[in-house]
DNA sequence: TCGATGCCTTTGTATGATAAATTTTGCTGG
DNA sequence: CCAGCAAAATTTATCATACAAAGGCATCGA
């Protein structure tokens, strides 16, 4: 879940092509400079170099041939569900159509989720639903809301007890990123959805599965369509 | 998409390693030995198991820190959607737990992913899943026949045109391929499901999404129960 | 014209050395 | 005896260089 420490040399190199491959600056079919030139020319080691580029091709972003070079992997062939490439994809490419697909598997998930949650919930998972509830109660700006809805949805998935559910924790991470961006303008009610969230959390306490996934299902279809609200008022180039 | 290439030195090291972390052998909290000590005891350059180690640590299965050492990650810190991580959870822990959470996983992906193909699938796309069809309909025998399976319900994730969607492709080939697996002993009528799977194509031409997701929902119902009473005939140690 | 063989470029692997970071230890002063 | 700071030791991080292997390209021969 933790994405590739930047601090780290070859994670500065891996975050820097990365960033380059998924805005498009660099195009799939395109093949990278030879490894100790493009080594020179990012001032790090061949070494440093090839540890970034295996962290790539693990990600499914590059394939590197012996005489050939190293290329750019088509689009369908990346790990789009990587929490690198989800992040870059949100820093570099917030378009329209992006936001939609997110939105779409996050109305896929969560429902789904939240069902599953009430079915198998142990008291443990329930109480740290129940803990990030009432920090979002408890919260006196955007920021602290922020980190609050986080934990709240991530304990939902938790309470799952699917790890590969879980693991799509990324993909709701950025879509709830990008809605945070996006009302950080409208400070007014940040607070607007937490009679969907107590829904989703009183259905969830009461093992009522189909409850819990029509009340999150009913707060993903409000969180959408606000956002497109938002955008539409927000500046943007193309009408 | 693609598996760690295995032929190459630090990719044997990846699935080395990875099998080890994966099937428990090393648990999370252990830390590994030495960079140099380990490259030895492997028989590579400490080089090559650096490479390793980044790719590892790009799924979240381990974490390096220096002093310290080299440590497993707790589980649900894992990449559990990545293709190796699957696959090698799939080669070595097919406990009945994992299988029904893949089932799970399937059953939430799947039907969304019809619904989405029937509304928005191109030409191009209905097409490429009336081929897998009719694949699967001339298939003589179950090798064939998992193939065709395959593409069509790849084919199936592609038209949705969502490139997060069609990664999950992953889970859906663990899925099959344990069901190919299972069912591989008893080879006798391995096109039962062909109805349901026309079904899910005509819905899909007609672009008719609630038909297409109720479809899918019961070919997979039925593939589940299929899977569970195959699973308890079959020869297994504990009841 | 086709095919095989040798060369050449690029990635793959190995080795040794140095830097950086962090924990542990030990010293010093109160 | 304890607190706090400094030095040391250990482990990963990075670098530099050399050689091996693989894959394409050209040349040469039939």
């Amino acid at each position: 879940m933790k994405a590739t420490d930047a601090r780290s040399l070859h994670g500065q190199v891996v975050r820097e092509l990365g960033t380059r491959i998924v805005s498009g600056e660099l195009k799939p079919g395109d093949v990278l400079p030879r490894e100790d030139a493009l080594a020179e020319s990012m001032q790090v080691s061949r070494n440093a170099l090839r540890e970034a580029l295996k962290v790539l091709s693990a990600k499914g972003l590059i394939e590197a041939r012996p005489k050939t070079g190293t290329r750019i992997r088509p689009r369908d062939a990346w790990n789009q569900l990587d929490a690198d490439v989800l992040s870059w994809r949100c820093a570099t490419m917030p378009t329209d159509d992006f936001i939609e697909k997110l939105g779409e598997m996050r109305e896929i998930i969560e429902p789904a989720a939240a069902a599953a949650a009430a079915r198998r919930r142990t008291q443990t998972q329930l109480a740290r639903i129940d803990t990030a509830y009432r920090q979002m109660e408890a919260a006196r700006d955007t920021s602290e809301w922020a980190v609050a809805d986080l934990s709240f949805h991530n304990a939902v998935l938790q309470a799952t007890g699917n790890e590969m559910m879980i693991s799509l924790f990324t993909v709701i991470e950025s879509v709830l990123g990008m809605f945070f961006v996006l009302s950080a303008q409208t400070a007014g009610d940040f607070k607007y959805s937490l009679p969907h969230h107590h829904k989703v959390l009183d259905a969830i306490r009461r093992n009522q599965p189909e409850v819990a996934r029509k009340a999150m299902q009913a707060m993903i279809t409000d969180s959408r369509a606000n956002l497109e609200k938002r955008r539409k008022k927000g500046v943007r180039k193309a009408s």
